[in-house]
DNA sequence: GTTTCGTAGTTTATCGTTACACTTTCGAGC
DNA sequence: GCTCGAAAGTGTAACGATAAACTACGAAAC
């Protein structure tokens, strides 16, 4: 039972041949007779060897794995994009892991240490609390590309996603549909660096602005966990608080979810009385009731362009840094008023 | 640029003493005297050291990593314990990583293969397709524990849930309610190996049959891949086919989901025509309208069960494997009928 | 007949750590 | 004065693979 694992040597001696000989069967290198190779295959699954990746890794420097940091484990956005890009990656013969780099930034810094993401071939790095200070300490020698909506140097590869336009788009139907009092729900007019929240207000605030209505700052509302249930609390409360609605932006599927859940707890009829649009279009969103009008951000078309930008810089580590920016589309459906037929822009 | 990363004899030589003691020192051991151990730190500082892994690993063993095997990554199930896991396993400092174990069984057998499994310390498997072949290859030397409804053999340390009361649960609230024509959506009553979802089904079965009711195989209804989509299009199906149900047991929340969202498209109103019920409680589920009424497998007892078996096979490789049982419970919402006050047994 | 070359291998030197065994120094104990 | 033990550190040999350079040998080239 306490039997030592196998090893390539154990193989080599088995087999009569050397060490080298053995691994150079299992990569498939072309020095190696046939039946050298047909009797070594024989041995390797006659003591059931399987290779020491952490060996391999160590001397030559490649692991067929690619990392994937993504804030939390459980943000639906980001279990679908996982999805994407292993699939994705397999066709390439590589692993995604993924990891969760955490809600403090001791932990962040802790998961994004250079320790551990050298254990990659190359890091999609999403979206995540860091600065350009920290981005530059894991900065060497490692492929590196930064999904989502950062504001980080040039030198870094990048593939982001057009927020601002994207609430614009969402906003625009909302007054489209009737809407003039429109609530802007996680939005944040400022903060210490740009993110997300502040990128689609001001979205939101250009599409009001241009639209002659004021974006009243009591309209946007911010969260800080883009939870579901922060989001439904948070309706409830500024409803109960008194505040006139008749449309809400929010500014991802998650917390238009809540705050579907929030209007219904006070009663308000989507889209009857209030109408709601979000942004990242989850799978999850055409299955509500009613379905949630919502900004597409083209995942698909995002993980492609990020493993492209990702092979190029295995390709060639001092490749040219690109900066890719995905385009956003709107889905219309039930949550909006003037979908004429729900199919038409679904997918 | 291309300057080579720093190692811990560059570090060792900057500071003027041996290679040992820089290690001594990063690891924490007792024979450096504390003015050493000052200076190697701010050496280790100046020059940027950071440790590698791999080769820490391929020398020591210990990784300080622990994996978690999942089917897919946008199950929000799995993004849920996978946080849980997370959250619970930074109190040992340990770190999580996730894969996914895919689809196509070819795939899964290379995420499982033992070479992938071995660069983590510790290994939690999700309920995966595997057999019992298939885990006794992976069996050697590493801390396993099973996670979910897979029925393997003794010498296994695992958690399960408590599938069949829990189905059992849902169907007997479902029958007190008054419903009496109650589907099993995504239930198998025959499959060639057990697994979650002929465990559900029997639950499902006997509850009907304590009550003196028939669970006709035409009220069984099996799914595939138990995505939202397929179950929105299945319920669609059997009601245009005329089956008349006035209740439906769903073997997930997600699939609980999507025979919402496909009663709504065929005009039937929960609860008054049809009452659901789902399994798994997840996060989303008390946010839907109505709220989903769903068994609750605890899942941060089986978390905290699960890292106990760990810890204790990390401890003492020749742990007596455990056989954990978690405990359910019936999460009553507006989806079922006799909640006379949903608050009450909500969270 | 000698040189060249391709095929099928082997040998050796690491990759960057840590385990283990060893040395040196120094104060305490008798 | 001498032994003993703890404290503080060093040297060497792995961990298990691969890169790179090298060997042996028969066939083709000239």
């Amino acid at each position: 039972m306490r039997r030592r694992t196998v090893t390539m040597s154990d193989v080599a001696r088995e087999a009569g041949v050397s060490v080298m000989t053995v691994s150079n069967v299992l990569n498939d290198r072309s020095n190696v007779g046939a039946d050298t190779r047909l009797h070594v295959l024989e041995v390797v699954d006659r003591l059931g060897y399987e290779i020491n990746l952490t060996a391999r890794r160590l001397r030559s420097g490649r692991t067929g794995t690619v990392g994937l940091i993504v804030p939390r484990f459980d943000l639906h956005y980001y279990g679908e994009l996982a999805a994407l890009i292993s699939d994705a990656l397999a066709a390439d013969r590589m692993h995604l892991v993924v990891e969760q780099s955490g809600a403090s930034r001791e932990r962040e810094l802790s998961a994004l240490s250079l320790a551990r993401l050298q254990q990659y071939d190359g890091v999609l790095l999403g979206a995540v609390g860091l600065d350009t200070a920290d981005l530059d300490r894991i900065h060497p020698d490692l492929p590196i590309v930064l999904l989502g909506e950062q504001d980080v140097p040039d030198r870094y590869h990048r593939v982001q996603m057009r927020n601002a336009a994207g609430a614009r788009l969402a906003t625009e139907h909302l007054i489209s549909c009737g809407a003039s009092r429109i609530a802007a729900l996680g939005g944040k007019l400022t903060a210490p660096r740009p993110e997300m929240a502040t990128y689609r207000a001001n979205g939101w605030a250009g599409a009001l602005a241009d639209a002659g209505l004021d974006p009243r700052p009591d309209l946007v509302i911010p969260l800080h966990d883009y939870s579901i249930a922060e989001a439904r609390a948070t309706i409830t409360d500024v409803l109960a608080a008194g505040l006139k609605i008749d449309g809400i932006f929010a500014v991802t599927d998650e917390v238009a979810i809540g705050a579907l859940a929030g209007l219904n707890d006070a009663g308000l009829r989507v889209p009857d009385d209030v109408q709601l649009v979000g942004f990242d279009n989850l799978d999850i969103s055409q299955h509500l009731t009613p379905g949630l009008t919502t900004i597409d951000p083209d995942r698909p078309a995002m993980v492609a362009e990020a493993l492209r930008l990702l092979r190029r810089q295995l390709a060639d580590k001092n490749a040219a840094p690109e900066h890719i920016v995905s385009t956003v589309s709107l889905v219309t459906r039930g949550s909006t008023r003037n979908s004429p037929c729900s199919a038409c822009t679904d997918e």
